[in-house]
DNA sequence: TGTACATCAGTGAACGCGCGTTCACTGATGTAC
DNA sequence: TGTACATCAGTGAACGCGCGTTCACTGATGTAC
């Protein structure tokens, strides 16, 4: 009962983890469309063969990595945009809550920078729809402040566009901030709560 | 006295405009770290020797790339800011500059954002550079208008990249939807368009 | 202007190497009775 | 519980192919006199 399933499925399941972890990890330093399935599989440790096990392509690969990064990100979307009002306490904690997603999940947060319009089609499609996904749960979020009364859809999803754009704007700079001295991740935090509460301040005053 | 280059000079700078049209074009469909120095001479119909005459490496000629097409954006940034106060109108011939860029040099908006988070590090940095560069301008810009009375020079920056940003982003969606039909690029102009309008409001109020 | 020599963009053969994919296989795990 | 058979994740040899780089070369262009 404890667990469903069996010696064979699980060892397939973690070889399968195995592959994800190695792709993952050789692509800080190169993009999708040149790793080579040899490559990932040399680094576990199995036979080049056995990658058509679990994947039928290195894309088929990355769309399952995009599944994982994007999956890791979720919790931290919703709050990342503020139930309430504008307040820089509230940016503040956003600003933290991606620099710690970012410290905590660097080659996750690099492979969706990379390859949101790098060379392979599947994986771009896929990260799309997943950001497009988040889009329409922030504007969830957003429509059920007092704040958006008189708001119509367009403006909502278009604002909820902007906060995912601007997470990962943001995300961006601090990976690139990340083994960098503390103050340059100081500045990149300043520079990201200055840019929310630009926008902070411009949907207060939306319908004016 | 009409022409200062040679014969020789002249052909050999031929042939290195032709390996980075080629370049440009098999870049379409994939990223610059998998561009093969073979594929490009290939289909430009130059023995693969000939490019070591033009460049070290594919990573030397992504860079020259970079300059090629970031030169062509440089007339383009000054005019979608503003030099006066937020008006409808010119935002509407900001996106609509935006859209015909992409239109006139699809293939040099798809290599900046594609590569400005790829796996080439030396190209990564000769965008951010040049990036760095045009929000500069941007923010010189930005300081002469009366608007910004008041503004230190971190808002200003803060905005300046807000805008490069912003402006990469619209660039990018206007791109995905290039073969798509006239209703979808009309979709892309009026969110971006609502999307300066909120930056514009959050900047007319900022210092309230 | 004509001649003799220097330069150098582009050539083409050759190299060793790693690639993706195929195939028949092995042996541990799973299942039926 | 024990036995006989089925499944299938991972193997390892083999393949043809395109890669980046080297090297000595060729022949048109440039230069000195």
């Amino acid at each position: 009962m404890s667990h469903t399933l069996g010696v064979r499925q699980a060892q397939k399941q973690r070889t399968r983890q195995a592959l994800l972890d190695a792709a993952l990890a050789l692509l800080e330093e190169q993009s999708l469309s040149s790793l080579g399935l040899r490559e990932v599989t040399r680094a576990v440790g199995v036979a080049p063969t056995a990658f058509y096990r679990h994947f039928h392509s290195t894309a088929d690969l990355g769309v399952a990595l995009v599944e994982e990064a994007l999956g890791s990100l979720h919790p931290m979307i919703r709050t990342t945009v503020s139930p309430e009002q504008h307040s820089d306490e509230r940016i503040a904690r956003a600003v933290e809550l991606i620099a710690g997603h970012v410290a905590a999940h660097p080659a996750h947060v690099r492979f969706i920078a990379r390859e949101r319009h790098g060379g392979v089609q599947p994986v771009r499609e896929a990260i799309r729809d997943q950001l497009g996904r988040f889009a329409e749960e922030v504007r969830d979020e957003l429509a059920g402040d007092p704040g958006a009364a008189g708001w119509d859809d367009g403006d909502l999803l278009m604002l909820a566009g902007l906060y995912v754009d601007q997470m990962l704007s943001t995300a961006s700079l601090f990976l690139e901030a990340l083994n960098a001295p503390e103050r340059e991740r100081r500045r990149v935090a300043e520079l990201a709560a200055r840019r929310l509460r630009l926008i902070s301040i411009g949907r207060g005053h939306w319908l004016d």
